[in-house]
DNA sequence: GTTAGCAATCAAACTAGAAGAGTGCTAAAA
DNA sequence: TTTTAGCACTCTTCTAGTTTGATTGCTAAC
């Protein structure tokens, strides 16, 4: 346990350092943080944290920077959570209030809002489609073979697909099938698509399975894809110190391409309330040098999609999670 | 115009400085490029080539770089459009056979293959809205409140949007609208939805404002949105060595972050086959240090995309223009 | 427990010199 | 007339050495 001189130069330490991205010597705090001891007596203290492993120093004689375990220890104990300002507030409420149709439009609006304020790089992604529920589904005939399928999800999703067919169908095929499918898959979940289901249907229904066949795998793969990744201000991210490294930036721009570990950033996720994963407590090798925090547009126990936020471990903890969490509150307000 | 021997001194510096990056001297050229010339007579032809303005130097003792009038020269007049192999020719054509429902998921593939195959950073875009003509359009009830629209286009893309409602609709209303909106729609420009429209309808139709109005504003806000941009390989341009300039780098980012940038590179092609912009050839400031090769899958004269590359003005344009004929030809056959 | 003072350490910025690559020009050879 | 050998000149890049300045750790005094 920390003392609370001790807290008090550890959070001036992590500040500072999060506003110049500069190693801090111990002068520095002595005159400018309202610390009123000498810079010796800091001096003591820092060596002693550093000791402790909240802090690391870049060489003999440069000033510290907050190790990782002093950036959690930061973000669990002695960070503020509500660090936005009323500017802010108002902005992101105007942001939020914005008409939408899809509720996969207010995540990404949520996502948009969340990088103008935090002029940090968003990433955001839908519910899990393994997670979601079969609420209704529609067929509707275009032309003579071609089929739209319009699938519900619990969640609140809306799923389209175009199947081609090889064959005539007629309004009445349509109809049966929608009747047929929905009979079949209403409230299910996704996986009830499978083999079985196509072999009944196609004992059941009088059609070839020319006809069933894609439709099932059609609505099995628009279904079962993973969820488009959206991504909002890249290029604000390069405006940081640490990006001046040629291989940070190389190594960002390799995750933000890599699909896969997008989604995995997104979906490690699981506190009730805000994540936050520090530098080495990210899973993946590839974002072992970044901070990655998210939260999960959820209501009602129900999954609407995951907003993160990756930058460099020097991250405003303060002012992301406090926005963060003002947007969440406020999401769950809307539904 | 150039005599032969400059003819051939130019392509040999510009093949090898886009094979190396390095500025190309004349003793490599003597010895390496069947030239059979002594360096000091290539010397000669450079010195020429220089003050003609095909060529240009970054210091007084360096070797020479291809100009951009130098590149210009070459794509016209000396460059091979037939640089792809036969294992290369075997992997698109394997690629471009994926059985896809929708023409934006074979333009998909195609910017994925070509980015695959060129190893440039690839962008597309689904065709301009201004040019198309609405095909048909169906309304599908999704319980009391909420409608979807699916809008066919005559490029034969389907574009679907959720309406919402803040009163009941039923069945009827909903076939009403059907017949209605077609009537009035069917093989009109999209600028046909417009305030006279809404009028008309709201005259013949005995539903309120209340219906007419969303749908109204909601189909016109769907087929006038931008098609969304499909970014393939962006890291790929990262192990250029052009790429190690911090700014460089940094520019690259932010137009690929940059919708507006985007969508204006894309649409500013017109050419029949392939187009290409060298640097300062690109209408936008921030696209002058790149080059950038765009062609259109057109189809029947119709518009129904645009695939473009981005990369260093040092790109492969015999790779690219090859590889990009031949996509371009398969496209056509396929449809 | 706190602080002043000072030697020690190390990065960063600057300087100077040497090496090397490549050109341009001149005069001789073909 | 065209081509080439030869050489001075230019300019970058690399290396090594030096200086400067920031900051620490430690000791001894307060």
């Amino acid at each position: 346990m920390l003392d609370d001189r001790k807290k008090k130069v550890l959070q001036a330490i992590v500040e500072e350092y999060i506003n110049t991205a500069e190693p801090v010597s111990s002068n520095l705090l002595a005159n400018n943080h309202g610390l009123n001891y000498s810079s010796a007596t800091i001096r003591n203290e820092m060596a002693d944290l550093e000791k402790n492993g909240y802090l690391d120093k870049t060489h003999t004689s440069s000033g510290r920077i907050p190790s990782e375990k002093g950036y959690r220890y930061y973000v669990d104990e002695l960070l503020k959570d509500d660090n936005i300002s009323r500017e802010e507030i108002k902005y992101i409420s105007s942001k939020l209030e914005t008409k939408v149709n899809e509720i996969e439009d207010l995540t990404k609006i949520a996502a948009t809002t969340i990088s103008e304020v935090t002029h940090y790089t968003t990433l955001s992604i839908g519910p899990k489609p393994e997670a979601q529920l079969i609420e209704e589904i529609k067929f509707v005939l275009l032309g003579s073979r071609m089929m739209l399928a319009v699938i519900l999800t619990d969640a609140g999703l809306v799923k389209e697909t175009i199947i081609k067919f090889d064959e005539d169908i007629n309004e009445k095929q349509v109809e049966t099938m929608n009747y047929m499918f929905n009979n079949k898959l209403k409230h299910q979940p996704i996986e009830t698509i499978n083999r079985p289901l196509e072999d009944y249907l196609y004992d059941e229904m009088t059609y070839s399975i020319n006809v069933i066949k894609p439709v099932i795998e059609q609505i099995k793969k628009v279904l079962e894809e993973d969820e488009k990744i959206y991504l909002e201000g890249a290029n604000k991210s390069f405006d940081l110190p640490e990006f001046n490294s040629l291989e940070v930036a190389k190594n960002f721009i390799n995750i933000l391409d890599t699909k896969e570990l997008v989604t995995d950033m997104l979906n490690t996720g699981f506190a009730e309330d805000i994540n936050v994963y520090i530098g080495e407590e990210n899973q993946k090798e590839e974002l072992k040098d970044f901070s990655v925090v998210t939260f999960k547009h959820k209501v009602n126990g129900k999954d609407l999609g995951t907003i993160g936020i990756i930058g460099p471990k020097r991250m405003d903890y303060s002012k992301v999670i406090s926005v963060m969490k003002y947007i969440n509150k406020k999401l769950k307000e809307i539904e």
